[in-house]
RNA sequence: GGUCCCGUAGCUCAACCGGAUAGAGCAACAGAUUUCUAAUCUGUCGGUUGCAGGUUCGAGUCCUGCCGGGAUCGCCA
């Protein structure tokens, strides 16, 4: 159950009321009106805007107008409390047995804790990752992946059907740089001595390919026209860097549905149906640009180029679509693949980017506005980067010899989990700073750890309690438990905590936000750190009760459903809870 | 120079797409805990939310202009 939900159901039906009554005008606008936690729990537990919202339209003082609502709410079953404050907040307390309530809704929800129906199954692509398939990944790659996936399950999380999505840049210059060393290899692997020019790759994740080349085609390819040499090593080598990066995705534990190839794009002649497209509706023309302000780039010169009018659709200038050699540019093909996607029926499109493409963002909404007819809703999300630090001190990178941390550099020294976690502490666009030491650390400083061991604790504790007693610790019994012994404020504040989940989730998907279930299991855990410690200080408050077998059950059941709230959250994190650390 | 992102406590960051007295952690200081795991907890100190206007009953949040940091800037992807 969202509580919150619930009461703002209760609270349109007392406005509802008031419209019968005749206090208040029909066809009042309700949009607006919220039902949050307050941010100051003294306020009470659940607060409300109705009454400034609708004074205005209505015609009414706020706080009038929140003194009848306030009436009608104190009728409710679960509220014992009402109270207006400030310009016209409604501030509602409600019964303890009301929260407790949640404790078996929890454990019989397990890890379902949390779902909605929020999207109503509404289709949604979510495309993140996209690395070039030119090498393994490296760990500028390692934050999109993470955040895609997590938002992917977020927003499954809450009823919509989703659609991850990896586009293949295989079509482009890379792709030849990337064929031309493979050939390389393939000659080194045939016996020659080979040095590696400045420009191609020179990783020796390439040598496999070269030897896979040389032992499917032997010294054909030496023989053949280059051009079609080359059209073979670059599928082979294209391949093997997808297994690659599937490889590395695995490790990470992210699996994607769908691997769009932008050279089937080019193939099935799509990017020219798309263009025309956009032709047909005059958004298309042959045109000079205005060179960019400030210092240009050397070779520019005022040149006619195929150009999209993004402008119309907010853009600062048109994009071009075609190099000087007649072929496409990235955007081009990029239009007919957005589009597709839309042909495919998904309605809302996100796309996962890091910061250096967020200057691209303008002219792919401006292109998918108007290729859709501005039927598709399109966000990005962009990721900032990584600052990766080993002791406090800068790790240092340099792209050239291949001198770069992988993706799997990382989770072999860390572990997926924690990779995962850290990458979502962080909102997206802020940068980020990844110590190998400091996530490795077992403080309160280091939140993976610190959510992690709130879990090992819960389940030290019914450990201790399936060896001492003769307690039935399932699920379902413990949802059956005589909760109306928990009346610490400390196991309350646990409670109503763990209440809030569903709509933190909720409002973190709307959000596109994954961040915040990180945030707020860190929360969770630190209320739970409270009420464990509060039992060394008072006995009596310790989850097992050796001369109270009722106390007991309830608290097992409280830190049992906490546990599972955990769990829940790390799911959508794709994090493994951990039950022992030792 | 244009565009986008960021600017919140000494430090690292939140703040639920406009709500009440802006919250955590770290650091500092003062305490608790001989444990259901002494990897934890409690308290104190700490703020003109970069600056100046505007919209609003109400602004860290929206708008405008500055200042500072980062990213990016016709054919890379």
């Amino acid at each position: 159950m969202n509580i919150f939900r619930y009461f703002g159901e209760r609270v349109e039906a007392a406005v509802s009321g008031l419209v019968s009554e005749g206090v208040l005008p029909p066809g009042l606008d309700l949009s607006r009106i919220t039902v949050e936690p307050p941010r100051d729990a003294s306020h009470g537990d659940l607060s409300t805007n109705a009454a400034m919202v609708l004074a205005k339209p209505a015609g009414a003082k706020p706080r009038e107008l929140a003194d009848r609502i306030a009436a009608k709410l104190a009728g409710e079953e679960a509220v014992t409390e009402v109270t207006v404050a400030g310009p016209g907040f409604i501030n509602l307390r409600l019964k303890p047995a009301f929260w407790l309530a949640r404790i078996p809704d929890m454990l019989r929800a397990g890890d379902a804790y949390g779902a909605s129906d929020l999207g109503t199954g509404e289709a949604v692509n979510v495309e993140y990752v996209s690395a070039n398939p030119t090498g393994p990944m490296h760990v500028g790659h390692v934050r999109g992946a993470v955040f895609g996936d997590a938002l992917a399950n977020l927003l499954e999380k809450v009823g919509y059907r989703v659609c991850r999505e990896y586009y293949i840049n295989d079509a482009g210059g890379q792709i030849e740089v990337l064929a031309r060393s493979a050939m390389l290899r393939y000659r080194e692997a045939l016996g020659e001595t080979i040095s590696i020019p400045e420009g191609l790759y020179p990783g020796d994740y390439l040598k496999p390919v070269g030897q896979a080349l040389a032992a499917t085609h032997g010294k054909t390819l030496l023989e053949m026209d280059e051009a079609e040499a080359l059209k073979i090593a670059r599928e082979t080598a294209v391949e093997a860097m997808m297994e690659l990066i599937r490889g590395d995705l695995a490790v990470l534990g992210i699996t994607h549905e769908v691997f769009f190839s932008e050279l089937s794009l080019h193939r099935s002649g799509a990017v020219e149906k798309t263009l025309k497209k956009l032709e047909d509706k005059g958004l298309i023309y042959v045109g000079v640009l205005e060179p960019p302000k400030g210092e240009l780039p050397d070779d520019w010169e005022p040149r006619p180029q195929t150009l999209f009018r993004s402008t119309q659709f907010g853009d600062d200038t048109d994009r071009a679509l075609k190099k000087s050699d007649g072929s496409w540019t990235y955007f081009a093909p990029d239009i007919a693949y957005h589009l597709d996607k839309f042909e495919r029926g998904y309605r809302t499109l996100i796309d996962v980017w890091g910061a250096d493409h967020s200057g691209y963002i303008k002219r792919m909404r401006a292109a998918i506005e108007g290729v859709t007819g501005g039927e598709a809703e399109f966000d990005v999300k962009v990721c900032q980067m990584v600052r990766l630090f080993r002791n406090g001190e800068p790790v240092r990178m340099s792209k050239r010899a291949g001198d770069f941390v992988t993706l799997r550099d990382v989770v072999d020294e860390v572990g997926k989990d924690v990779v995962r976690f850290m990458m979502l502490t962080r909102k997206n666009d802020a940068p980020l700073d990844f110590d190998f030491a400091k996530v490795m650390e077992q403080s309160r400083d280091n939140p993976v750890f610190y959510v992690q061991y709130a879990y090992a604790r819960i389940h030290s504790v019914l450990r201790n309690a399936a060896e001492t007693g003769s307690y039935d610790l399932s699920d379902a019994a413990l949802a059956n438990a005589d909760l109306s012994c928990l009346r610490d404020e400390a196991e309350m504040a646990l409670v109503r905590l763990m209440a809030t989940f569903p709509r933190q989730v909720e409002q973190a998907a709307l959000a596109h936000e994954p961040h915040r279930v990180a945030f707020y299991l860190d929360d969770l855990a630190a209320a739970f750190h409270a009420l464990w410690n509060k039992g060394k200080d008072d006995h009596s408050l310790r989850f097992i009760q050796a001369d109270d077998r009722d106390a007991t059950l309830a608290r097992l059941a409280l830190i049992r459903a906490a546990a599972r709230v955990i769990a829940a959250g790390l799911g959508i994190l794709g994090v493994e809870p951990i039950e022992e650390m030792r």
